[in-house]
DNA sequence: TTAATAGTGTCTGTTAGACAGTATGGG
DNA sequence: CCCATACTGTCTAACAGACACTATTAA
């Protein structure tokens, strides 16, 4: 460990995970294992590591393993705020960045002292994280408007009515069928699933698509938006 | 001073000024008065003084008020980038920032060792600064096509077909007259100046128009594009 | 066959944009 | 008068979205 001779500036990361559950979007909290608000949930968080993490992507890729044993395919920066008072040590920064994954991925894992919280419900959280999901919900709801983004919530295959659903969820609105085939079309992100359908349902089986390999971590983005 | 036990990461603020000159897009650059990259050009930048910053925007406006001599009233967050190799010094996180300003504004400072780069031409920045020109580029074209972003190029009043060469300008295409007009109509973000009119040309002299109070910080959007 | 949902087509109102026409200044 | 540029209106093609029609499965 160095001694380094400057006021200290607390540099960390926050994670604001977020999921579908039904039509519900859903916001993945941890309950805190130290100082400060020890037993709080919270957002995932963790101080940077110079010696640990070779770049800031890294300490929230991290900061999602450690807390709550998840590997997110799809992880964006949201903004990072710096100030005297955010955090009780000290003047602290926070960088903070948002993740999107299937229900599945968080049912999964063993961690313990997860919970989900329905993102427009009131919840206290502590720090500034309030704020930071607020801003991740925002975010999401702006770039699901005319981007692949919603696809991330989905599982590895789904069909166009399923996907269509989620983006209703996300948005909050009901889209128009064709129109909303014709952008998806427009988009040029998915590629069929060969020979496969739903099955067992007394309807037609709908087609099962799956996000091509270039979209599997970037978007697909739309000129005008769905 | 206080001295504390953490490994160092080292936080600067780096900002990207943009201005239009003719109907060329450039950004501020500074010539560096200390280490690294003594002499070199760069985007002006600065450590985070916790004790004198209260938040990373004064920071921000600090730099550019300390290195320039300038205050923009349009000042937005870029991105975040921290790694071990970006400064020479070590494990550094840069906060950058874009912001807009007249090129009078620029050209009244007083301050020394400053000039202009058109950002569309190749030029040698050093650390990572060329990204961050890039992505403050990328950011300024893709929020003129539905904001009201550009009218910060434009001084304090001006006309509409000025503020179309404005948007023509930093977007790079021509726009339809009528449709742009009913377009910054539906944004609702000017006010006329009433009674004043452009004179001395050979024709109709234009209306003049200036930014509502509630949009000099702020930003007007459009549901749909331009 | 019916019920249920998948997928496609048709039609209509709205919007983007080309272009022309009118307005208003100076010379 | 003419010229130049500001401003407005008209027309067309493209698009968004409502709605209905066809397709395909299980029972």
């Amino acid at each position: 460990m160095e001694r380094i001779e400057v006021e200290p500036v607390l540099c960390t990361v926050d994670v604001a995970l977020m999921t579908l559950k039904g039509d519900q979007l859903m916001v993945a909290l941890k309950r805190r294992d130290h100082e400060p608000y020890p037993d709080v949930f919270a957002l995932p968080g963790g101080v940077v590591r110079p010696g640990e993490d070779a770049t800031l992507e890294e300490t929230a890729e991290r900061v999602l393993q450690q807390k709550m044993g998840i590997k997110s395919p799809y992880l964006e920066q949201l903004i990072t705020k710096g100030d005297a008072v955010r955090d009780p040590r000290g003047w602290s920064m926070s960088v903070s960045y948002y993740a999107l994954v299937p229900l599945d991925v968080i049912e999964k894992t063993h961690f313990q002292d997860i919970r989900l919280a329905d993102v427009d419900k009131k919840m206290i959280l502590p720090f500034d994280h309030m704020r930071i999901v607020q801003s991740a919900v925002a975010r999401l709801r702006n770039k699901s408007q005319y981007s692949s983004l919603p696809c991330h919530l989905a599982g590895e295959t789904f069909t166009l009515p399923q996907l269509q659903k989620i983006y209703e969820a996300v948005m909050g609105v009901a889209r128009n069928k064709s129109h909303f085939r014709k952008k998806i079309e427009e988009m040029g992100m998915l590629e069929e699933v060969k020979g496969q359908s739903t099955q067992g349902a007394a309807n037609r089986p709908a087609q099962i698509y799956r996000l091509k390999k270039a979209y599997r971590e970037n978007l697909a983005m739309l000129e005008r938006g769905l």
